[in-house]
DNA sequence: TTCAGGATGACAACATTGTTGTCAATTATA
DNA sequence: TATAATTGACAACAATGTTGTCATCCTGAA
């Protein structure tokens, strides 16, 4: 990152990804609006469904943000019957929030709806250039990381 | 997107999307911690250069929040000395946001922090391929569009 | 084994960011 | 002109975030 037109690439690579974020979470609001979970809480399922059972801090240190608040809504969810907390026999405090089956069948509904959308936009993007774009996005994520 | 597969990749891309712009607001929050400006007015500082002055509803509409919030924080904002209200002629009421010298200084240190910080890391991305991702979030953007 | 330090869940106080509703002034439009 | 939409300001409130404290449990080193 020594010239000066690559630095400008990152900072418009950045602008993109947060317009983006900001629009995806708009069409995901809309497409949800009918349910009592919010985009944050939905977050935390679907981290639960992609990389399995993990405990509150874990959840709360992969978003950057303090474990309290997590804390919070894993507890909310779990008394909406949407995760539970399996208990490790070595562990009596740090337990794995796991994806109850409402849970899951509340995911998949969501899945549904998602599709159904991009269904009707009609437009399906290059999976060749689509996969090489996560893949950037994945590298300056792990670039970035301390 | 009549196929699972790209449903998947789509779902993947969201994914990697949220994680990198969580990361970002973090990495952004740690480079700026020393100012007193929160990482969404930097934002509302940074569209005001990369796009020009603008309304303090088109500011909320490009961000799917409502305007309220953008009001406060312009005023905000405006006291600090950061922004400044152009009174358009024609227009006594829907004023034109723009920043002042204090505000481009401002965001000028951001980004010799940002390159500094870029620096360190010693990593350069390819362009080619970065530009081609660019290219993709920025058309699946515009496809959202309703 | 013991003990000091770190990690975890719970709780509290608080700041920021967001929503919705209302109202008056202004602008746009039929 | 008359009517409707837009804009700025203000208020009440909800959700999300921070920081601090405390008791409990786990880990690891002397």
């Amino acid at each position: 990152m020594s010239n000066p037109s690559s630095h400008e690439q990152m900072h418009e690579l950045a602008n993109s990804v947060r317009r983006l974020y900001n629009r995806l979470r708009h069409t995901s609001d809309e497409l949800n609006s009918g349910s009592d979970v919010s985009a944050p809480k939905r977050t935390l399922l679907m981290d639960l469904q992609r990389y399995g059972p993990q405990t509150v801090p874990a959840l709360a240190a992969s978003r950057f943000i303090s474990r309290q608040i997590i804390q919070t809504q894993v507890n909310e969810l779990a008394k909406s019957g949407y995760v539970e907390s399996l208990p490790s026999p070595e562990h009596k405090r740090s337990k794995l929030i796991s994806l109850t089956a409402k849970g899951l069948k509340f995911l998949e509904a969501i899945s549904l709806r998602e599709r159904a959308y991009m269904d009707r936009l009609g437009w399906v993007p290059d999976a060749q250039e689509l996969r090489q774009c996560i893949c950037m996005l994945d590298e300056i994520y792990d670039r970035l990381d301390d």
